[in-house]
RNA sequence: GGGGAUGUAGCUCAGGUGGGAGAGCGCAGCCUUCGCAAGGCUGAGGUCACGGGUUCGAAUCCCGUCAUCUCCA
């Protein structure tokens, strides 16, 4: 049974599909929350806005087949232009991860609409009071020589009396995607919660920080261009785009404090409590820490289940970054163990309605974040061990304080949390020197900012952003034919542009009307062929496409010349183009039977199909052993042979996925996708062109297995006219082996080890020879010491081939004599003239072997040193080292 | 993209200022024991990550590469 408060209270899910429903019924597409991962959009890290998934419709440069849209679209806001990492858990409305609801047109309605749509919603749908609610609008700004948005302040006049209709200034109330682009005004719809919410400041009043006058929702009227000189061009079709956090609203209408205690949450905040045995509410450090929790598991959750990794640096980064900051605000509960990858359950658990997928990898989901878990509890001792051995030094050399130096390093160099190194530090009678610290940081930032030259990703030339926007999709024939004709309605001429005809001898991108080329996409590179023109022909090496799905043709004329509207003979590579779908087709093998023999946690990370071989890039957290290894490239094979006949249909996506297709993170698929499927065995949603039976693979071979990065290994493989190449080659390098060594191919191994275990034998009866001569030799040469006063003294020229052997018979020396004896000797090497000099202990002070050493060496024109007791060097005289001893002798005879 | 740290025996790690590659655990053999654990003795096991350079001489100093960890962007 329910309780009477839940009956009459919307939960987050009924406000979610009643703003998706509630924009349905207004002609709007519903178009599904994209991943966190933006796709083809590299000035962004993650998904921050509704707008992300539709910014190339609102530029012109996409069309789709609606003009109207709603979504609620999943954000993450971390470790980019918005960042809200370091405020989660200290305020009531702050989040890395949350939901944005939004309306959209691109060209269609407008302002009117937008506020009309808005203020229905809330007013009729939501419930909120009238007379709590204001509107902004923008001040209008001298610089962009724009006066007051009256066209807004007319349209909420209807709805609003004048003094709740305010005017906000172009830091609140303007927006712009960049630099350049679309911008334009945005009106907020603000929400009084009363006085106490407030901060209690006097001059609290809408647009304070505080949580008195909430601002719920924003909608931004798109309807300038922003030339490159700043100056504003109006946009003949102006967009609209909105944006409402949902945990915000729901807030609201629940009528909480906080976004952490609407329903979506209470769940994950109960299993924190469970775990750790605090409570929520209990005091305002454990809320924060719970708050920090609960938000950064939803984060990891999410993340995760998009596709990202922990790792070292862009958006692995921050999700190591979330999962380790939730992990130390655990501690702070006193939870020691891995518990995260626990409350991220109860996150899935919570969001099962919405994104009943996370359920769905909750294995895979868990099995990171305790992975990661584990990792940093690694990363705590190792850090705990190196704090404790500096504070041990502090002690000794009496200081209080330790140095933010050291603070510093810790945190650079092993990741060790300051906070960390605060507590434990006060806890043994230090202070810290924060400031030095912060120093330091600010120094490390303003270094990385310096060497920062762009993200290096590459963005949409101009060119080709006026091409996209100008032509229409090209049409894609290659599925059934490999030939076809088509007109040329472009040339781009490398390094200088659109041209309308292109030489001999000259790198062009050509684009037709439709083609039989596949353009570069999910992993299968571009075709490659020739287009013959009436009067030229392009050889073309590599087939691009460009977001309007627009194909290019990348190659060069080698014959004539081509004009735009000609029309032209398109002709694919075919035997690149069946080798290339043998890869393709044996990538989908692979993936499947991957899951079948490591689990389903393998997910695909990677992949690229070329004519020559297939890489495949998964989630996998140890190296694949041999067996497992043979195994797959058994079942491959397996299914290969099976003879399955490879299946391609088109249907809607919704449609494809219930039906279990895989569906890939990176991609971004339309409405009707392509089901590429191996009855039994695989269906991937996948544009890749295809062999009809997996018999026309041939054979699969398993080239080489290695690390990609952290939990990600790499397949590379061979399938084909390629596999039997690759087997060829292994073969001759095994028969040059055993015609080099003398044997048959399966008896290298064995040869091998023999000769091994042979030039070992070799090398120790060498040894123990040297030895043997060594001592021969030893003994003449000890016999009789030459007697500077009452020092003896040998002094002999041996001849050693190894270095070594001087420090063997050192060796020897020292256990022969123990007193009032020095030796040196002396030996040519390699040209080189080779000096030792060893004094018995008795004399270090008065005879120092270094400085001896040092001294004869200048004979022979080297240098050396050593230690009191025994030293070498070396130097290129070899012809001087009889005089170098007699030196010696000398030296000897004046220290009496 | 820019820093910092680490890479030495199967494992965990020592090796101030360049001058003979080490310890503990593990492994093998022997001794002790009815047997096991433990103990004692003996032994095997290393391209000091890789490639250059400086030097008479490099695990050690310098440069580069790779891998792992970590911070910043």
């Amino acid at each position: 049974m329910r309780g009477i408060q839940e009956k009459v209270m919307k939960t987050a899910s009924e406000i979610r599909s009643e703003f998706l429903n509630y924009f349905k019924e207004h002609g709007h597409t519903v178009v599904k929350s994209s991943s966190l991962i933006p796709r083809d959009d590299p000035t962004l890290l993650f998904t921050n806005a509704g707008m992300v998934q539709f910014k190339r419709c609102f530029l012109g440069e996409e069309k789709r087949g609606y003009v109207r849209a709603t979504s609620s679209q999943k954000c993450m806001r971390a470790g980019g232009k918005h960042n809200d990492l370091e405020n989660v858990g200290y305020t009531a409305r702050h989040h890395t991860f949350f939901e944005m609801l939004g309306n959209f047109s691109f060209g269609d309605y407008f302002k009117k609409e937008a506020i009309d749509f808005a203020w229905e919603f809330l007013t009729k749908h939501m419930g909120l009071p009238v007379d709590k609610l204001y509107a902004t609008i923008h001040e209008g700004d001298r610089d962009m020589n724009l006066g007051p948005d009256e066209e807004a302040r007319e349209l909420w006049a209807r709805y609003l009396p004048e003094d709740r209709i305010l005017e906000f200034s172009t830091k609140d109330n303007f927006w712009a995607m960049g630099d350049t682009g679309p911008c334009g005004p945005c009106s907020e719809i603000i929400i009084d919660q009363g006085p106490e919410f407030g901060c209690g400041s006097p001059d609290c009043r809408p647009g304070c920080d505080c949580d008195r006058y909430l601002e719920l929702w924003n909608l931004v009227f798109m309807q300038f261009n922003r030339r490159e000189d700043g100056s504003l061009e109006p946009l003949p079709k102006p967009s609209i785009d909105t944006g409402m956090g949902l945990e915000r609203i729901a807030a609201v209408v629940q009528g909480v404090r906080s976004n952490y205690d609407i329903d979506l949450f209470v769940p994950i905040m109960d299993r924190i409590g469970e775990l750790s045995g605090h409570h929520y509410g209990e005091k305002p450090e454990i809320d924060v820490s719970m708050k920090v929790i609960a938000d950064h598991s939803r984060a990891a959750a999410f993340l995760i289940g998009d596709g990202v990794l922990p790792g070292n640096e862009g958006r692995g980064y921050v999700l190591r970054r979330v999962i380790r900051r939730a992990l130390r605000h655990g501690r702070f509960l006193g939870l020691n163990e891995p518990f995260l990858y626990d409350v991220a359950v109860a996150v899935m658990e919570a969001m099962r309605d919405a994104y009943p997928e996370l359920l769905e990898n909750r294995k895979y989901i868990t099995e990171i974040i305790r992975h990661e878990e584990e990792r940093f509890n690694e990363t705590l001792d190792f850090g705990l061990k190196l704090l404790n051995q500096e504070i041990e030094r502090l002690k000794e050399s009496g200081a209080k304080e330790i140095p933010g130096d050291l603070i510093f390093k810790l945190y650079d160099t092993y990741g060790f949390p300051v906070d960390i190194v605060t507590d434990m530090a006060r806890n043994m009678g230090f202070t810290v020197d924060l400031d030095g610290y912060e120093q330091r940081m600010a120094q490390q930032k303003e270094q990385s900012r310096k060497h920062w030259k762009g993200s290096g990703e590459r963005e949409l030339h101009d060119v080709y952003r006026e091409l996209v926007a100008e032509l229409e999709p090209t049409e894609f024939l290659g599925y059934k034919t490999l030939q076809a004709e088509s007109r040329v309605v472009a040339l781009v001429k490398k390094d200088v542009g659109r041209v309308s005809e292109i030489l001999e001898g000259e790198e062009v991108e050509v684009i037709t009307a439709d083609t039989p080329f596949y353009g570069e996409s999910g992993g299968q590179v571009g075709d490659r062929g020739v287009i013959i023109g009436p009067s030229g022909r392009v050889e073309v090496v590599d087939t691009q496409r460009l977001p309007g799905d627009v194909f290019v043709h990348i190659g060069k004329v080698v014959e004539g010349k081509v004009r735009v509207g000609e029309v032209v003979k398109l002709a694919v590579d075919e035997e690149a183009r069946r080798a290339t779908a043998r890869h393709h087709t044996a990538t989908h093998i692979l993936h499947s039977v991957l899951r079948r023999v490591l689990g389903e946690h393998v997910k695909q990370s990677g992949s690229l199909v070329a004519p020559d071989r297939l890489r495949f890039d998964f989630s996998h957290f140890k190296a694949l052993t041999r067996e497992e290894l043979h195994k797959i490239e058994d079942l491959v094979n397996e299914e290969i042979w099976n003879g399955r006949s490879v299946r391609v249909t088109q249907m809607a996506f919704d449609e494809a996925i219930k039906s279990g297709a895989i569906a890939l993170f990176e991609e971004k698929y339309g409405d009707v996708v392509r089901l590429v499927e191996i009855p039994g065995l695989s269906k991937e949603l996948c544009g890749g062109t295809h062999v009809s039976n997996t018999a026309d693979i041939g054979v699969f071979f398993i080239v080489q297995e290695s690390s990609v990065a952290g939990g990600v290994r790499r397949i590379e493989a061979v399938a084909g006219k390629k596999a039997l190449e690759w087997v060829r080659s292994q073969r001759l390098v095994l028969q040059e082996s055993a015609q080099m060594l003398k044997t048959q191919p399966n008896m290298i191994p064995e040869r091998i080890r023999k000769i091994l275990d042979r030039e070992r034998a070799l090398e120790k009866e060498i040894e123990s020879l040297q030895h043997t001569v060594m001592a021969f030799k030893f003994r003449s040469i000890f016999e009789s010491p030459e007697q500077y006063g009452d020092i003896s003294a040998i002094i002999a020229k041996v001849s050693v081939d190894n270095p070594k052997t001087l420090l063997e018979m050192y060796d020897k020396f020292k256990e022969q004599f123990k007193e009032n004896t020095v030796l040196v000797l002396a030996s040519e090497h390699k040209g080189k003239a080779l000096l030792l000099v060893g004094v018995t202990k008795d004399l270090t002070g008065k005879l120092h072997a270094g400085k001896l050493v040092g001294r004869l060496a200048e004979v022979i024109g080297g240098r050396g040193g050593g230690r009191p007791d025994m030293a070498q060097a070396g130097g290129p005289y070899a012809d001087r080292i009889d005089s170098a001893l007699e030196k010696a002798r000398g030296f000897l005879r004046e220290l009496q």
